[in-house]
RNA sequence: GUGGGUAUAGUUCAGUUGGCUAGAACGCCAGAUUGUGGCUCUGGAGGUCGUCGGUUCGAGUCCGAUUACCCACCCCA
């Protein structure tokens, strides 16, 4: 039987990658005018990084990545058991540890010193079970900055996001900008216990899960969707009415920026993001329409996490977007793909005896910067003319025994349907003084 | 981990109470007199009907199992 992809896995084709190219470039343009620099980190890390910036209790840490230990650590840890210390490496679930751990790995921050503000783009991974919208590789484009706590950063993020996704063309009024403050070391514990109490008070009420979330994460009880429990939680004290002065003030004051640069959001005292490290700031993007995974791209500020992994005290903020469910939401609303075939010239043959020329020309009118390609299979001209049309090539450069004779070629310009013949001698010195830089634009300017 | 759905040409799908030599559209290939595309017309290639087993004179069609995919819950981007 044939092999098949990996379950969650897709092939990127190429209308779909030539689209994943252009989300990137865009996002690579917005965010670059908010000094955004890019960063590449490894597909994987040690697992260790995972479990202490995500959270062992989160599930994304608790049962969805890949893990891999490689070939004498297993022996090692067969020998040994499950208690053996052995190097664990797991694919990256999200982008936001690695980066961090690269920054303080290579000291680009420092105590007092300026913020660095740095963007990805690429593949996570996560051993879910796949639907739409949800894959086991995806890829995400997001930012992290770290080493400034101001509240400008936290809004110019958002407002970055929000121009993002103008520019990328989806409609800003579809979307949903919800924004929270989760709090701080300082109140978040307090909150969390009220949290707790106020679920143990009603544990009859609620689904088991949320009762096993009392203990480990009382927050997450809010995003349950059972009835019972969320009209339980509808009654649970808020977190805004917990946070202390400086995150009340923190919080306060990115609201006003947003309001300021005329920022839609919706406040929403009850999202609560599913990873251990944000605090005070978070926000999320959802389409307007109740689909299922409709959260396009969110984050938050993440105050503990580079001292969590190892660094000095710094603060941070990050947000991450999802491509696949951007896409998704752009093709839903009627964008088209990009149609990735547009060659420039087709070299037809008239005759097989011309292919040696054929195969001059074509290298000619790559080497001058030209889309060019031919017929591989020996095909008729006529077919030729079809393979051109197929390709939406500009131009079709014809060779035959006529042409030869006269020591021409002839240019067709397939849009316009005229035909310029042109002199050999001229036309490849033509090609050759602009070796790299010439246009289609070019080339039938100079035919003309 | 839990639940539901679907598996027939490259793709999207028809196949009526079991009788098929398994079809359509699109795509692909080739032609429609002399060296020229898009439209139209004609012809052609391409399927052990997911896999294994059962019922039957006969199974794409009924039954069972299995695998894969899709969708939803959960979680997250």
């Amino acid at each position: 039987m044939a092999i098949r992809k990996p379950k969650g896995t897709f092939d990127m084709l190429p209308s779909e990658a030539a689209f994943w190219n252009r989300f990137k470039d865009t996002a690579s343009t917005v965010f670059g005018r908010y000094g955004y620099l890019p960063i590449e980190t490894p597909l994987f890390e040690q697992t260790d990084l995972f479990v202490r910036g995500i959270g062992a209790a989160t599930d994304v840490v608790g049962k969805e990545m890949f893990t891999a230990i490689s070939g004498a650590n297993l022996a090692t840890l067969l020998e040994k058991g499950p208690d053996a210390n052995v190097d664990s490496f797991s694919l990256r679930p999200e982008g936001t540890a690695g980066v961090v751990r690269a920054v303080v790995e290579n000291g680009l921050v420092v105590p007092g010193g300026s913020p660095i503000k740095l963007m990805y783009a690429g593949p996570m991974f996560r051993a879910e079970r796949p639907q739409k919208g949800r894959q086991r590789q995806f890829n995400q484009i997001g930012i992290e900055c770290l080493g400034a706590e101001d509240p400008t950063i936290d809004a110019e993020g958002i407002i970055m996001l929000v121009r993002f996704f103008e520019e990328l063309g989806i409609a800003t009024d579809s979307l949903r900008l919800l924004v929270n403050s989760m709090g701080c070391a300082e109140c978040r514990p307090a909150y969390r216990d009220a949290v707790r109490a106020h679920i143990l008070e009603h544990v009859d009420d609620m689904c088991d899960e949320c009762r096993q979330r009392a203990e480990t994460n009382p927050l997450r009880a809010f995003d349950c969707k059972h009835p019972e429990c969320m009209a339980v939680m509808a009654t649970a004290p808020t977190i805004i009415d917990a946070l202390c002065d400086d995150c009340r003030e923190h919080y306060e004051a990115v609201k006003a920026l947003l309001d300021g640069a005329g920022i839609g959001y919706v406040e929403d005292s009850t999202l609560v993001r599913g990873l251990d490290y944000y605090t005070r700031t978070v926000f999320e993007v959802q389409t307007g329409d109740e689909r299922a995974q409709n959260a396009l791209g969110g984050g938050g500020r993440y105050d503990g996490l580079v001292e969590e992994i190892g660094g000095k005290p710094t603060p941070g903020f990050g947000f991450a977007l999802g491509y696949e469910r951007c896409r998704n939401a752009l093709v839903d609303a009627g964008m088209p793909l990009p149609d990735p075939v547009q060659l420039d010239a087709y070299v037809a043959c008239v005759d097989d005896s011309l292919r040696g020329e054929v195969f001059t020309w074509l290298q000619a009118l790559r080497d001058a910067g030209l889309k060019a390609d031919c017929d591989h299979q020996g095909r008729s001209l006529k077919s030729q003319f079809k393979q051109a049309g197929k390709h939406a090539s500009r131009t079709v450069l014809v060779l035959g025994p006529d042409e030869l004779a006269a020591g021409t070629v002839t240019l067709r310009d397939m849009d316009t349907h005229d035909e310029h013949a042109l002199d050999i001698n001229a036309t490849m010195d033509f090609l050759r003084a602009h070796a790299g830089a010439v246009r289609i634009e070019d080339f039938l300017a100079f035919a003309r």
